[in-house]
Formats: C-alpha cells, sequence, structure tokens
DNA sequence: CTTGACTGGTAACGTCCATTACCATATCTG
DNA sequence: CAGATATGGTAATGGACGTTACCAGTCAAG
C-alpha cells in the first residue's frame, strides 16, 4: 500500500513539496499556480489536491517540511570557540550566512506577505528561527555573564542587540533586492565590526 | 479647467489616493481590487484609469506621493540633545516609533511583497527612510568622533549597527504579526538598552 | 441652448486560476 | 483475468478581477 511506485524513485508526495517549496519562495504564495507547481513536479492535479486538500494545505504542508532545512542556517546550537569573541563571530558569521541565504530571504518574504493568512505558520516560523537563534545567544551569554565576562541586566535583551546588529540594513536591502547577498569578505568585517562594539559594550570592567 | 468641483470639496484624486494607500498598505497590492479602491473613495473605474492609466500606475503615485508622510517618522534631521547619549536617546526613540507605526509597517510589508514589481520605488523607499535615517546619525556620530567622544574606523557601519540594535528582533516580530507594537515604557527601556551597550561599544577610552 | 469634458454606475470582455470532472492507463491485490 | 486504486492528461466549471465600453447626468464655456 505504502510501497514506492517503482517507475518514480522519489514519490509523487517528495517531488510535489520540493517543487512547490522552490516556486512559493521564490515567487510568493499568490503568484504561483497550481498549474505552474505540477509542470515543475510532473504529474497531475488530481496528486495535489488527493494528497494536500488544496493550495493552502500544499502551503501549509510546505513550509513545515521546509521550515527546519532553510532554518537549520539559523539552528546554531553548539557554538563554541576560544574564547568569547571568538565565540560570537562564529555565531554571527553563521547568522549573517544564513539570514542572506536566498532559501531564508524568499522565506522571508513569502512569509511576511502571508502572515495573516497562516498566523500559526508564522509563529512557529520566527520560534523555530530567529527566536531559537537567539535565545541560544542568550544562553551563551549567560554562561559568559556567570564567569565574569560580560556585565548585563538581561541576556536576552542584549543577545537581540547584537542579532539586530549583525543582520544591520544589510538584511533590508537584501530583502528589498537592493543589493546581492555580502561576500565573505563583507561578512567577515561586518560581524567582526559587531562583536567589536558588542564586547566592548557588555564586558565587565568597573567603568561605572 | 482645474477648479475642484464643487460639490466634492476634496477632488477625485485626493480621495482616490487616500484611499488607494490606506487599502494597499493595509492588505498589500495583489489583495486590493480596483473595485474595492472605488467603494471606499466613490467614484467611479473611469477616474482611475483616466487618472493613473492602469493599477500599477496608481500604486506609483500613491507609493511615491505617500512616502514622504509614511517615512517622515524616519525623518530625523535635527537631533539634538544636552550629550550623546541624550541625543541618542532621541534619535532611538524616534526611529522605533517610526519603524512600529502601522503606517510604515503596511508600507514595509507592500515593499518587501512587490519588490521585483517595482524597483525604482523600493530604492527610492529605501533611500528616503531607512537610508536616510542611518546617514544622518553617521553625520551626528562623524562629529562626535571630531569631538573625541567615540572612536571608530566606520561611522556608517557603527550607525548601521545602532540601527539595527533598536530594531532588533522586534520590528521583525511585528511585522509577522506576532505581537503589538511596544508601549511608550517598552521602547524606553529597549532604547535605553541599545544607548547603554552602544555607547560602551564606541565611546573613546584607552582599554585596547 | 449647445457643445464638450468629466463623473457615477453598471455591464461586458478577456484572462487567470483554483477546483472539479472525465477518461485512459498502469499498478497492485486476489 | 477481475477489480480496486492511484496516476497522468486534459478539459470544464466557476469565480475574481483588471480593463474597457456604454449610458445617463452634471457642470463650464460660448
Amino acid at each position: 500500500m505504502d510501497a514506492v511506485n517503482p517507475a518514480r524513485p522519489g514519490g509523487r508526495r517528495e517531488a510535489l513539496v520540493k517543487a512547490a517549496a522552490e516556486m512559493f519562495f521564490e515567487q510568493g504564495y499568490a503568484a504561483t499556480s497550481i498549474d505552474a507547481i505540477i509542470a515543475r513536479a510532473g504529474g497531475s492535479k488530481r496528486n495535489i489536491y488527493n494528497e494536500f486538500g488544496n493550495k493552502e494545505g500544499l502551503f501549509a504542508s510546505i513550509v513545515s517540511e521546509n521550515a527546519e532545512r532553510i532554518l537549520s542556517a539559523l539552528r546554531i546550537d553548539e557554538i563554541e570557540g576560544r574564547d568569547l569573541r571568538e565565540t560570537l563571530m562564529v555565531f554571527g558569521t553563521r547568522l549573517m550566512d544564513g539570514y542572506m541565504s536566498p532559501a531564508l530571504i524568499g522565506a522571508y518574504r513569502t512569509v511576511v506577505t502571508e502572515a495573516d493568512r497562516f498566523p500559526g505558520l508564522v509563529r512557529s516560523f520566527y520560534e523555530q528561527g530567529p527566536g531559537r537563534a537567539t535565545a541560544r545567544l542568550a544562553e551563551v551569554l549567560e554562561e559568559a555573564r556567570d564567569r565574569g565576562e560580560i556585565q548585563t541586566d538581561d541576556c536576552a535583551r542584549v543577545a537581540g542587540h547584537f542579532v539586530g546588529m549583525v543582520r544591520d540594513n544589510l538584511h533590508l536591502q537584501v530583502v528589498l533586492g537592493l543589493r546581492p547577498p555580502p561576500s565573505e569578505d563583507e561578512t567577515k568585517v561586518a560581524v567582526a565590526s559587531a562583536v567589536q562594539v558588542f564586547l566592548r559594550g557588555v564586558r565587565a570592567d568597573p567603568a561605572g
């Protein structure tokens, strides 16, 4: 019953999800037609309606099934470095790369546009991605504070500051299509600058 | 010839622009139909097509005619304070209020969505708003650096850091509809925290 | 009054698209 | 093979909507 069609190694559902994800996140929900998805994925519309009910169901499925993959760029659980500066450099670089990846830029545009239509999806999207990354950084900062390296009242808040500094106006410009994602060198310079300001801003020393 | 119709004090064009701006920025470009605009503004479709050519022309007109008003929240040209900290507090508060205003949140959503269709509009939108505010802050920081109050290689870059810290994850959450705009108190706390970290991060002192 | 330009209202046209229906295969179960 | 089920392909249905057309009423100018 559940055996995969021998002539189709991947299975219809996977092909549909893959094609739909690409097209939704590239062109947006409204601009992507069912016909176009079928044209790319192969098969027939019956497949979509049997499997997902309707277009909204397809969209909900592809977001939840692709969120993990797309947001894995922001899934920064193990951040280690010789010291806090290196840790922040690594974290900031991964954060920048994740936010600037075409996949996440496309997903961001789409999710912003359809926020009203799919409130539940938007919440899980935020919590799995930006929220989780910020929370993880806050934990790292807690540890640094316990070690006496930094000084702050609210680690979660300053974690947000750091994330904001890294995202900067760069993310806005890329989302608006005003400039391409930064190169590796540009990323390094931008992150290093953010780390420098941040570290001086929060480090523990007796300067009132 | 140009005399206003006595029965219609505001003039058709103004009413159309006003209604179209509200609806485009609330619901987005695609989700706003010509019929709906007419239903709110009164008049007939002939008005729109005589005056603006088509829907895209109407959209372009309302963006350019409303950009100044909407972005005036970010038009922070005169920033003065007793000292740099107070100046940054004032600037940051106005920045936060501007970014979180419903008008700008709506415009942001719409512009992000239609970035591909109207690249010229997007550019002027950015340059009149976020770009201009950041550039103005950079000038202020240049002066502070000349006075020896802060120490940095690149005032434009750290101005971006500050703007990013203020925008933080808050902007993202509001844009996604995950939380309401911050209250006056929340704004004050958030900005004060950003100013604190930033000032410590860039101020001139001999701590290598 | 007459002409002309504009306006309001409504209907028509053409297109796009989500959704459903229909038909012909092909695969699986027995 | 019989029958059930899923699949591919294509066409039909129905609605939404941008755009244009048509008709009647209003106002300004001569």
